[in-house]
DNA sequence: ATGTACCTTGGGAGCGCTCCCAGTTGTGAT
DNA sequence: ATCACAACTGGGAGCGCTCCCAAGGTACAT
């Protein structure tokens, strides 16, 4: 309030300086206790924040980035083909997980979709004209030239997901592999004795990962992976529902199916039921994703949940190491840059979680 | 790639004093040039564009910001007590809309979740150390703290959606009475004798809105509005399960509802089930909002549909129209600040739109 | 020629902060 | 007392840009 009545509300803000005259110290003294530097006397902070208090002092950001040559800011980017995505639950706990992750190293989130080529180059000059210290790749294509020309600029980037098995940027992934593996051993595991899946379209490195799980599970298992029983979807409701039909038409004998994403276990059903086939009692049906469907189907649908939220919290902790690992300039790169143990890796992949419900 | 030539991948980055030297220029030409000032020659302005292409010059905003006062980013936030409201393609619409608008300005949008008090004290404090020109307030209650804060600080704001019928901030919000009356008046013209409505809570306005709008239909068409017909429900599916057994139980020649939204629809769907009455055959029924779920009813859920996208573009309109309305201290307020007729006003109601399906 | 008016242009003066160096003060050992 | 050393502190020198003013040109009228 007493900001308020100094006449703050709508006029000037104080300045370091202002602050700095009412303390009686220097420039630099308010500065570093501002920064929580610990090169300051006990006393000496004291005075300078009362006057901090006093004035109701605030850092202006614009200065501090100019004169730091950092913004405490990272953008998070969502090439915008895929409206679809940006809808659903999975964009909105990577977003949660991120902005709180960032939340408590005080910096903020700058969004930016990206929907046609004019708009990727706005984004990349941007990136290049120091707007933000990061970025947060989100739903990128294997295709997308985004990643190399941050890499271009000299800014750090963390993806969402793999692009392939050699991804060479640092990346947050689920480990989907041990996601299938779960799923697939616990239909296993109840006693099922023909196991399929429906797979992702196989460009897609998930699904590969997806469909490498369910081969591991079988193996591990002791039996032969029989390849006709990888049906191929293509993560639509609509191939779900063909490739159970051919799964059904092909193996009289089947009595258990992965779905690589609750979607296609949701034609699948339809399939199923339009065959007359029962689930569980015919055969079991376990998704993957844990999306609101799962909760919804009939019978409530067996699924592999990520963490999502973590993820998104995760990626801004790798966003973060990043910059602790970059040489900079100034400093002469202390030994070599190796990963320290203790910290987080410039790559992370985090466990999923079965959620049995009662498709299974 | 001359600009990669020139080995600015990784390091400096050139500045208008370089670009002005290679341009044999000085440093408030190259200025003019690069923010479209008319006051330089032709020939000027294209051996300056040469040598910005050459060497790949990038404006530092952070110089800019601190200079000009102006940071060419507004911030949209929102109070994350309702994750619901967050995944919800009403969320993705507005991000979408605000999001393309201020890309055709130039601007950068930066997401603020607050999920408690630290981080809305953080946020007020990151607004009034100016690091954005303004917010965008979505989903607010009326009791949020937040515009006041904002005004104080002086930073410009547009609310989505109004908090009462005297709302004394700019705000964008859909004309929730007419769609209510579109609703309605379909109904009536279907046929339908007695028309009911499941109100929201009665301390949101919006819900206040819809019901008002509900009224005047019946009204417009010159029937009596009997109160018994508005049953209170809150937005929610149970409840609106809820309101219409009320409503079964209450009255027997009920043949019409319309819903304040289309969740509580299709809680009222579920309990006209359980009764065993047929829509539309029966009872008609007609939601609001149109979401994915009144698509997915079986049947299908006529819905009044809000533009959402457009909502997202108006505020960001509506706040930058703010700016100039704005008298900046420096220019001595030209004449009167009256609303000029042909700008966008500090206030916008949106119209929707009937969908019109199988359930009326 | 001379004057006037209008363009265009260069560059000084900051914007508010961090970085860093040199100066000051304080502490403990000798 | 004296010295070495450490802990603090002040403030100059920018960071890269915009704003603005005065200077220099140019064109046209007198």
């Amino acid at each position: 309030m007493t900001a308020v009545r100094n006449g703050l509300a709508g006029g000037r803000r104080p300045t370091l300086e202002q602050v700095a005259r009412l303390a009686g110290v220097g420039r630099g003294t308010v500065s570093r206790v501002v920064n929580g530097s610990p090169r300051v006397s006990e006393r000496t902070r004291e005075l300078v924040e009362d006057a901090i208090a006093e004035l109701g002092y605030i850092p202006n950001r614009a200065a501090r980035a100019l004169a730091a040559g950092t913004t405490d800011a990272v953008a998070l980017v969502v090439p915008e083909q895929e409206t679809r995505f940006f809808a659903e639950p999975y964009f909105s706990g990577i977003l949660r997980g991120a902005s709180a992750e960032l939340a408590e190293h005080d910096m903020q989130l700058f969004l930016t979709l990206i929907r046609n080529e004019r708009e990727r180059d706005r984004f990349t000059q941007y990136a290049a004209s120091h707007r933000v210290d990061g970025a947060l790749l989100v739903s990128l294509h294997a295709d997308d030239p985004l990643p190399d020309l941050l890499a271009e600029h000299g800014l750090p980037a963390v993806l969402n997901g793999r692009r392939s098995s050699a991804e060479s940027m640092p990346y947050v992934d689920t480990d989907n592999a041990a996601g299938a593996r779960a799923a697939v051993g616990h239909l296993l595991d109840g006693g099922r004795s023909t196991v399929a899946t429906i797979t992702g379209p196989p460009d897609m490195y998930v699904a590969r990962c997806r469909a490498d799980g369910y081969r591991e599970a079988l193996r591990a298992a002791g039996r032969e992976v029989d390849e006709s029983l990888l049906v191929q979807g293509d993560f639509t409701e609509e191939g779900g529902h063909r490739a159970m039909r051919r799964l059904l038409a092909a193996e009289p004998s089947l009595d258990a199916v992965f779905c690589a994403s609750d979607v296609m276990a949701a034609g699948a059903r339809l399939a199923l039921r339009e065959a007359g086939r029962s689930v569980p009692g015919d055969i079991a049906l376990v998704g993957f994703d844990d999306s609101a469907i799962a909760r919804h189907m009939d019978p409530p649908l067996t699924s592999v949940r990520q963490p999502i939220d973590e993820m998104g919290r995760e990626m801004v902790r790798v966003l973060l190491s990043l910059r602790e690992r970059e040489p900079t300039e100034t400093r002469p790169a202390r030994a070599a840059v190796q990963p320290e143990p203790g910290e987080p890796q410039p790559a992370r992949l985090l466990p999923t979680e079965l959620v049995v419900r009662s498709s299974s």
